[in-house]
DNA sequence: ATTACTGCAAAGGATTTGCATGTGA
DNA sequence: TCACATGCAAATCCTTTGCAGTAAT
């Protein structure tokens, strides 16, 4: 993690931008997730360590990282989430029964991908998508 | 539809439920849409025709067509988005330069939907999947 | 020394809710 | 008739913003 922090601080301080205590914080608690971080668990982490950082700074710094390309974020079910950006694009599978998150590899989506900008010239934000259903063990309870 | 709105309309009677001018005109502008209507544009519509529908009255006889799955809603870049059921299953394209909305038919993802199913045991929701990205146009002028 | 960033509190916008009234079956 | 549905307004929730003070470079 030291070298990817040494990254992004670099490439900040060269477009000017300042790395504070605060925004370290706020990125810490975005890794510390297991992909699907909601505001309020960011918020709950960063509180626990420094208890005057206040909502705002919150929102402002998860905008601020999304707009950095180091954040991604997506809407879970009305929800807000945040995840690190990586470079290797993968989609999440969400169960909406239990909360279940799991990964899907770019592979998959690639003929999909391929076939709507053939077919329909529309070019697919394939890095963050989505995908709700329902996981084994939730299939066995009807919803 | 007017064989649609008897089908419903027994349905709703059958549950105990009743179908009143409001809901009968909400649901008239739900169908309205192209496939996305706001709550806005749905609540202009219907302001239209009787401008003593609250907002209020818009909201719940919405959340209770979802809950009675006469309607679907998905969030589009954060916002609400309304449309009737159909019984054929398909998928939304929408361009996030000009909120271009192209359809995608349910066939195109069956074969992913059948691998998550194989290899994860996960059954997707497939009724209503939406994807952004850029169309043709939106393409040429970099965002 | 700049000026970006933060904390606080207030504002803003969207959605929900309590309650008295109205209305469909 | 009587429970369901509505309108109104207040309440609630989430997010943004203005501004004065703080801190990074």
């Amino acid at each position: 993690m030291s070298h990817y922090l040494t990254d992004y601080e670099t490439m900040l301080h060269q477009r000017g931008f300042r790395v504070t205590h605060q925004r370290r914080m706020i990125l810490d608690a975005v890794c510390e997730g297991d992909g699907h971080t909601t505001f309020d668990a960011i918020y709950a982490r960063v509180q626990a360590r420094c208890p005057t950082v206040s909502q705002a700074t919150v929102y402002r710094a998860l905008h601020f990282f999304v707009k950095m390309h180091l954040v991604v974020s997506a809407d879970i079910n009305g929800e807000q989430v945040y995840e690190i950006a990586t470079s290797r694009h993968h989609h999440h599978l969400i169960c909406r029964g239990c909360g279940w998150v799991g990964n899907l590899d770019d592979a998959h989506l690639r003929d999909l991908s391929a076939h709507l900008l053939r077919e329909h010239g529309f070019r697919a934000d394939v890095d963050h998508l989505v995908i709700t259903g329902l996981c084994p063990e939730c299939q066995a309870t009807t919803e």
